[in-house]
DNA sequence: ATTATATTAAGAATAGTTACTATTATCGAT
DNA sequence: ATCGATAATAGTAACTATTCTTAATATAAT
């Protein structure tokens, strides 16, 4: 839960925990822990999923990387830190960035209205991808 | 996926579904599969978990409830069909609406963006509810 | 270099959910 | 009311994504 009152442990440095944030900084498909697992194991073929997890976790944690959650139950990881949204096609599962969309919720209104502390907010869109819009179309 | 091109299957009406419906009805707290579980065997103690699952997944597919998946993994479900948006409190769990928040987002944006087609968005607020607000204070 | 501690790989364990199977309930047509 | 077709059920097993356990290894501080 993480809520800064408690001492931060020093982390030491692994080759594992470099090469995941590697794998992950290397690409904009906001990619799932078994993705990087596969990914990291062509440079490290003994490197374990428990690894990946543990240290996809303590990256998190660190803020840097983000953990993507969306409706379907696997966590997605993204290396861009900067606040912004993703689109996610319903058929395929790609998930892409929002570009440039103004954050344009007003936490304070939510505040006032429930009473609540509000610390961050989750925007996701989900649609159809223009790939399989168009496979569709020519389905029907 | 749904995508209203194939022949809907007639369900039949069972007692268990209706039940079902009834607790998610009765209750404003989206509650979480195990809950409604917990809530139904009181009226029929033989009630399987893998009914409720089954019938939840049966309902939304219907449009007769909506499932809500916050963050942390547990589906939660809704007799409210308006859409609306949440509030879940980051320490207790407890999920809320944010009542009377017009939806402030442009899917024709995202679309015009993105050239994805946008079927729906979803969009949640994570924060500390008022009891575990003041609870932290005391404890520092 | 030695020591203390963090990290690892491997696999078992867990939680939430879905699938399977034999039986029972529902429904439309007689 | 009865029948036949099929959906729904309870109970259980299986599955998937993730976390935990443990003994061995790597890293940082002395």
């Amino acid at each position: 839960m993480n809520l800064n009152h408690q001492v931060e442990k020093k982390l030491k440095t692994s080759r594992q925990r470099n090469l995941i944030l590697c794998v992950i900084r290397s690409t904009h498909c906001h990619p799932t822990a078994d993705w990087i697992f596969e990914r990291a194991r062509k440079d490290m073929p003994n490197i374990s999923l428990g690894t990946i997890y543990r240290n996809l976790n303590l990256l998190r944690d660190e803020g840097k990387i983000q953990e993507l959650r969306f409706g379907n139950s696997v966590s997605r990881y993204d290396g861009d830190l900067r606040s912004h949204y993703h689109v996610r096609c319903m058929e395929c599962g790609e998930v892409v960035d929002v570009p440039h969309i103004v954050p344009l919720v007003s936490s304070q209104q939510v505040e006032e209205l429930t009473g609540y502390r509000i610390h961050k907010h989750r925007l996701e869109f989900t649609g159809l991808c223009p790939d399989c819009l168009k496979r569709l179309d020519n389905i029907e």
